[in-house]
RNA sequence: GGGCGCGUAGCUCAGCGGGAGAGCAUCCGCCUUACAAGCGGAGGGUCGCAGGUUCGAACCCUGCCGCGCCCACCA
């Protein structure tokens, strides 16, 4: 039998507990996010007297998975709400998910597809219960996936766009807006998808460069004939116009005339508009007003007749030869028609040109004319720019408001509906006799012969404008509502900065009476490879979060994520990166273990300023500037910076410095090692707590086992305090360092194996204030005392005045020793070269700031003193 | 066609008016009693190019070259 125990049996409460060689992050996570949860520390309550703090989760859609990109969101938001819990918030982030109308919709159409089914086969009410049970088994894969991040979400409050509150604050507010006059029914050019089948928003539409051709067609004859061009040759079938420039003298004669279409039969009139461009081709434009939007506003302009072409599958619908050809059949038939007329008069292939796709399923899209609702944003869209405009709402980085503005400033009218089963039906009734009823949420619903719903839905968006509050009760008036609205942070993607952001801003001010949705938006970029390249399934470099969690641990991934999010900017990251992550994760399990093994504790305060020694004052200081530039990195959402700040702080003054530095001091023994091991367990309780919010289950897990407490989720936050600021302490520590250093460099270069006996004497340290550190500098550069016979055989001279004679007989080697101090002299001439050219200079010394001249003056003493002591040395050296 | 941003060590980036930095990678030496997922040390950059402002420029201004992103109705 051994007296070793088991880790988790003997543990008693206040007292430490074991610790295992090495951090496993699989099981510490599970247990500790199961703690959390039971203990309810994700809660938010709003009844408490506490300042609130709140933040909605962007809804991810239930079209799938989280991806690595979540997994940076998610981060950076449970980054900021776990410190604000620890800082005595009442921190509320509330989870949820989006319906995502046409995406999901075309998830199960797919799945549909691959069982021989489309949706008609079901019907839509059978569709719809498809689409449920998806979405049942899609959300619950994020929920796992929520709580293998760690997300410190408030699970009793989890939302769906379409869950009834929420489908009760959109019906409200459409109602509100119908009687507002801010929601109409019209017959505009709208996007269409021939393969979706419905209307589109401007954003669901992506635009990229396809190959197409460019024929010239001659309409009219004789003088009276003019020449357009066209990369759609079939809708030219649709046109009731040929549109020029008021100004082009090319065409004057011909404004108001009439030119016969070809294959028509059909003559239509030359009209003046400016849209046309005189310097683009032959300055004629054919205008379709039902298939092109430029076109429909010219029609509107000059009352011209719209003749719609094609069906919603832009199948063509008229003239005889054509009828039932799709687009892409019409438009080679009907440039050979004209060809055999002789009409074409130029074909330019390929050319070039902006086509729009829908976003969803990349179909190219045909516009359409159709009857659609649109919300009419102009005022909506004002108060959207005014609440950047004048403070109300900041967004982080400044630089993109510009984009924001840019978007509000110029927005179209919102075309809302679609002709999806997927979503919330649109609320309006239509009766026998032509009447239009829009019902609201506590009206009755029109009953009798001839009554009907319309069959669309609303565009997702609609509903996630209204996430900040609908979530939180709206329109009743909830205690939540009143209490956590306006919310404090939006964190989300630059890339839905139009798509959502702008739209929650116009429904939040609306629906809150002119009240903010947001405090903060604070944007970030996406996530790409170590090279910074798009992370695509095709290229194979696509990150999986989970994969990540299971090798390295869910903190390892987090910090990995945090430690290159600079506001607005992309996130490049690796494996190689994940793991330097673990890595770090690893060395603050076994800091503490070291820790704790030498009876560091956080219990009572810290010692009075007399029994700390400069030691333990200098790591006191550095933890109050780390304290005071984590917070303000914080509130700047600069989380690459924590990050930075906290693993240097962490691994080199901590780990590799105070810790190196305090081992003699614990082995001694006695009073000294009594205040290092409050001290440390003091530096460690605040180093855990500022690294909690971004990797919290290692930190939580260290800390339980130092401190005996439960956990630290609520806190408290460490605040820095001035007391323990010393500048003196640091100055002695950094020359301490030196010393440390430099002879360590010199063991380096002397290939000196690090059990080789060294005899030195240390000469200056009192003037360099190190008087008191003899014994520590010895222990950390591995220096024995002189002995009988000593003799200096090689010289340090270290910046400060420190001197270090060695004794290196039989070991050392000239050569080597010669050429270090040559080049440690090349860099000081060069220093005190630069120094003295500048302090040469007449105008440098009249107009440099005082400061900065007095700084160069010290720099050139330093480095002449080095010279000397560097001459000395190689004087020193045996010459053979 | 407009707008925004970026070019700093092999890679990814920080620094943004007064001594060129970090992480990873590379090289050398170490199982030094918390940690080899570690320790100690080293090498490596005319800060995209050309002008200008300044006592002084990676940093401010202008132009150029090369990248990236966003918006837009190029028939």
């Amino acid at each position: 039998m051994t007296v070793a125990s088991d880790a988790h049996t003997d543990h008693t409460p206040g007292a430490p507990a074991p610790l295992a060689a090495a951090y496993q992050p699989a099981e510490v996570e599970s247990r500790r996010y199961e703690q959390w949860v039971s203990g309810g520390y994700f809660r938010a309550d709003a009844t408490s007297d506490r300042p609130p703090f709140t933040i909605v989760i962007p809804p991810p859609n239930v079209t799938g998975s989280l991806h690595v990109g979540h997994a940076l969101d998610h981060t950076i938001q449970d980054a900021l709400v776990r410190r604000r819990r620890m800082q005595g918030y009442e921190a509320l982030w509330l989870p949820g998910m989006d319906h995502a109308g046409i995406a999901t919709q075309n998830v199960v159409e797919r799945k549909l597809a691959s069982e021989g089914l489309s949706r008609h086969d079901l019907g839509r009410e059978q569709f719809v219960e498809r689409v449920w049970q998806w979405k049942a088994e899609s959300g619950g894969a994020i929920l796992g996936q929520m709580r293998r991040l760690g997300d410190s979400v408030d699970w009793d409050r989890e939302r769906f766009t379409m869950d009834d509150g929420l489908s009760r604050a959109v019906l409200t507010i459409f109602k509100k807006l119908y009687d507002d006059d801010l929601i109409y029914r019209a017959e505009r050019i709208i996007n269409w998808c021939p393969r979706c089948l419905t209307a589109l928003s401007d954003i669901e539409v992506d635009h990229s460069d396809d190959e197409g051709e460019l024929v010239s067609i001659r309409y009219g004859d004789g003088d009276d004939s003019i020449v357009v061009a066209t990369t759609r040759a079939e809708t030219m079938l649709g046109d009731t116009a040929v549109a020029v420039h008021p100004d082009d003298e090319r065409y004057q004669h011909l404004v108001g005339r009439e030119v016969e279409l070809p294959l028509t039969g059909r003559r239509i009139p030359i009209v003046a508009d400016t849209h046309v461009d005189p310097a683009f081709g032959s300055g004629a434009v054919k205008v379709t007003p039902a298939h092109d939007p430029n076109d429909f506003e010219i029609g509107q302009r000059h009352n011209l007749p719209s003749i719609t072409i094609m069906d919603e599958r832009a199948v063509v619908t008229v003239h005889g030869p054509f009828q039932g050809l799709d687009r892409y059949e019409a438009r080679p038939a009907v440039v050979a028609a004209l060809r055999a007329q002789g009409r074409i008069v130029a074909e330019k292939r390929p050319y070039v040109h902006s086509v729009g796709h829908c976003s969803r399923c990349k179909t190219t899209v045909e516009p359409r004319l159709s009857l659609q609702w649109f919300v009419n944003t102009g005022p909506l869209a004002r108060a959207a720019g005014d609440a950047v405009r004048d403070g109300r709402v900041r967004i982080e980085p400044a630089e993109l408001a510009k984009r924001y503005f840019a978007w509000v400033d110029n927005m179209h009218d919102w075309c809302i509906s679609r002709q999806l089963w997927w979503g919330h039906r649109i609320p309006v009734w239509y009766g026998p006799d032509g009447e239009t009823v829009c019902v609201g949420p506590d009206d009755e619903v029109p009953t009798g012969e001839g009554w009907r719903q319309d069959e669309d839905v609303l565009d997702t968006w609609f509903s996630s404008a209204l996430w900040p509050f609908s979530t939180l009760g709206w329109p009743d008036e909830t205690p939540e509502l009143a209490r956590f609205y306006p919310t404090s942070v939006l964190v989300t993607g630059y890339d839905i900065l139009f798509f959502w952001v702008a739209r929650m801003m116009m429904f939040g001010l609306y629906a809150m009476d002119g009240r903010q949705p947001f405090d903060v938006v604070a944007l970030h970029g996406m996530v790409r490879d170590q090279f910074g390249k798009k992370m695509s399934k095709s290229f194979g470099n696509v990150v999986d979060p989970l994969d990540w969690i299971d090798r390295f641990g869910a903190d390892a991934t987090r910090f990995t994520l945090a430690r290159g999010a600079n506001p607005g900017a992309d996130v490049p990251v690796s494996e190689e990166w994940c793991q330097g992550s673990r890595n770090f994760c690893n060395k603050l399990w076994n800091a503490t273990r070291f820790a704790l093994m030498n009876g560091a504790t956080t219990q009572g305060p810290l010692p009075e300023h007399a029994e700390l020694s400069s030691v333990d004052r200098w790591i006191l200081s550095r933890l109050q500037h780390v304290i005071a530039e984590v917070d303000e990195q914080f509130e700047a959402f600069e989380f690459a910076k924590v990050c930075d700040t906290l693993y240097h702080f962490a691994w080199d003054d901590v780990c590799d410095w105070y810790v190196e530095l305090a081992k003699p001091v614990l082995g001694a023994g006695g009073p000294a090692a009594d205040a290092t091991r409050r001290v440390l367990g003091h530096v460690l309780d605040a180093l855990l707590k500022l690294l909690h919010p971004v990797i919290p289950f290692v930190t939580d897990e260290l800390w339980s086992a130092l401190t005996g407490e439960a956990t630290l989720v609520r806190g408290p936050w460490p605040s820095a305090d001035p007391a323990y600021l010393d500048d003196a302490a640091e100055a002695e520590l950094a020359a301490l360092q030196r010393v440390v250093t430099e002879v360590r460099r010199f063991r380096s270069d002397q290939g000196l194996k690090p059990g080789q006996r060294v005899i030195a004497t240390l000469r200056g340290l009192p003037g360099a204030g190190l008087a008191a550190h003899e014994p520590l500098i010895r222990s950390l550069a591995r220096l024995d005392a002189p002995e009988e016979g000593f003799a200096a055989t090689a010289s340090l001279a270290i910046a400060g005045g420190v001197d270090v004679e060695l004794d290196t007989r039989g070991t050392v080697d000239v050569a080597a020793e010669r050429a270090r101090l040559e080049k440690d002299r090349a860099a000081a001439e060069k220093e005190a070269a630069q120094c003295r050219a500048k302090l040469g200079n007449p105008a440098f010394v009249d107009k440099a700031p005082d400061a900065v001249v007095a700084k160069i003056k010290d720099r050139l003493a330093v480095a002449e003193a080095d010279l000397a002591r560097i001459a000395a040395a190689l004087e020193a050296l045996p010459t053979s």
